[in-house]
DNA sequence: CCTTTTTACTTTATCGGTTAAGCAAAATGT
DNA sequence: ACATTTTGCTTAACCGATAAAGTAAAAAGG
């Protein structure tokens, strides 16, 4: 009963010629408009093609040809503004390029990133973007991906040493360039909710801020510093842990957008207000940042650029035009000033 | 050159059969654990195939098979916070029943659009998720798509008529009990910036909001409406438009949520207080919302659950248990308050 | 001990396209 | 008028996996 639903049969090279009493052979090379069929064959050929209304089945092209036109995007989450300004750009530039897209979401979770390349390896994609989930530590899937030479290219959450291109923000140094800021604010008792040390971005991003504290002679108290994960959920949590100890810093700098939202949204159930109270920086912005009270003072991130970046290296290796080793592209970051972090009253 | 770089051969059953002197359907039938192979040349098989670093190439897989357990989606943006959800809903759901997204963005352009369907076709996936761009008029794709008994399924932005499935948000009772809700708070003059009327939620949103009104016997003025897109440009430009007449209404609904953002960004620019000197209302929100200064009182849309009912009925079409013609699912909505169309003061 | 069944494979054909090689008829050259 | 080239196709082979059918050898049955 339910064979009748389901989809007709369709129209392949072969029904094409059989209706036209010629050899399969002859209707793909009309289609294709090569030079040894007639004009007269072609125009036969492509009419009834319309006229059945042929699509060609890539899969049976993909499967002798050696590239599918096809890349996979491997990323941990997608309703996180960094993210979705990089799939945004990436999917623009794929347009562009004619490459297909095939994304997958790990949601943070490294044995679904393991499924998911696997699965984007056993439909031949001809290269890879990935963005590494927060608990990533395992690298032997990537090991034989190199071994077998398929292209990949690391941006965001990267694992370097493997000799895949990476891509990122220049974390360190923007870290460190926004708690110095608020050191000039005159905050002293500045706090961090990190992200996981095995992560460059928790790594670097905290080493910034250690950076910062450690040449402006501050004490970093171990109290003031939680790590965890990168998501709203984690900024809340994170926030929690910091009250529930003696004291609170003045200012908590967050490892994401995010973390700084979970901050915000902890702080308002606990009636704790935000600058007054606590104030708040963090590393990455959205665009509806500058709708918020108090608009978060945040590190920028070019994700936009990252994707795009990161997609045109990927697409050069794929064609054979990129010959380097392993390189780190490190892209600028700036400081966007808002409102939080604005004037210490002493 | 650039040979050498390309990636290496992929192994196939072949090499595997080679290597072990038997045929590469033993190998085929070990590698699925078929009852009709010795447990003896199993083991060695997928010995040898995980020593090699077999991975199935699933084109050629699927080139037989009837189905890819692919599902193409189709959706007009990325960076808008109800496809976001949406979408992250959507694959999660498809992650559960193993089936793979394609996803593509049309950027609110019909020819993108086009381009993409016909891809997705041409990479036989087992059916579709769509969500029209602003602007989709021309219905012959569809009309094809349903001569060839693709599944699909419309969702949000959807085309009725055409023996789909559809889902969506109640558009129409979410507006007429907002705007009824603004009325009742005291507000005569209001305004809308709406969506084209040729898409179903440009439409129905109206007429929520016209109900309400001429249920309230309150005058329409024309000059207080404005049609176009629904981004946050569309609400930026229909402000302005607004701003340009004599006078201005006391409040304005807009059609989605990024719309009120573009207001937001206009009124700040322009030095009007948001909600002291005008107040907005909207259909739409975001998990961020509730961090905006103003927060936006706005009809909540269940973005996962719509995305989630959408895929789960595709599936269900697609493995034939769903015999129904069209049906129309209606998400009902409830509004969110928050702050703005707070009090009128008299 | 000879027939039947079972085991463990192999061979053949197919999915829908593409490339490479083959080949008859028409057009061109001398 | 006959050799040569060009035109416009066809046939064969392949991409990598799988289903269906075939088969030799070993095990079981009477």
């Amino acid at each position: 009963m339910s064979a009748n639903l389901k989809s007709k049969k369709q129209i392949t090279l072969a029904d094409i010629a059989k209706k036209l009493n010629i050899s399969k052979v002859a209707v793909s090379k009309a289609l294709r408009n090569q030079s040894d069929i007639s004009a007269e064959t072609k125009k036969k050929v492509v009419n009834l093609a319309k006229e059945l209304g042929y699509t060609p089945n890539i899969i049976a092209r993909n499967l002798s040809a050696k590239n599918t036109h096809t890349i996979g995007l491997v990323i941990p989450k997608i309703n996180h503004h960094f993210f979705a300004e990089a799939i945004e750009s990436i999917y623009k530039i794929a347009s562009q390029h004619n490459y297909e897209i095939i994304m997958t979401v790990s949601q943070e979770s490294t044995a679904e990133e393991i499924k998911h390349i696997r699965s984007l390896m056993a439909m031949r994609v001809d290269g890879l973007l990935i963005s590494v989930t927060e608990n990533t530590k395992e690298t032997s899937i990537f090991q034989e991906m190199k071994n077998r030479g398929v292209p990949l290219i690391f941006f965001d959450r990267i694992i370097e040493g493997l000799g895949f291109h990476c891509i990122v923000s220049d974390d360190e140094y923007g870290s460190y360039e926004i708690v110095k800021y608020a050191i000039e604010k005159g905050y002293t008792k500045i706090g961090h909710i990190g992200g996981y040390k095995n992560t460059n971005i928790g790594k670097l991003r905290c080493s910034g801020y250690t950076k910062a504290m450690e040449e402006a002679n501050l004490e970093i108290n171990p109290d003031f510093i939680v790590c965890g994960g990168f998501s709203v959920s984690d900024g809340y949590y994170g926030f929690m842990k910091l009250y529930n100890n003696k004291s609170l810093p003045e200012i908590i700098f967050t490892v994401t957008y995010p973390v700084a939202l979970g901050v915000f949204k902890a702080a308002k159930e606990l009636g704790i207000s935000i600058p007054n109270d606590i104030d708040v920086i963090s590393f990455g912005d959205a665009s509806y940042n500058q709708f918020l009270n108090p608009s978060i003072t945040g590190v920028h991130q070019p994700a936009a650029e990252i994707g795009k970046i990161a997609l045109e290296l990927l697409i050069d290796q794929i064609e054979g035009r990129l010959l380097i080793e392993e390189k780190k592209i490190v892209m600028p970051v700036k400081i966007n000033f808002c409102q939080t972090c604005v004037k210490k009253e002493n």
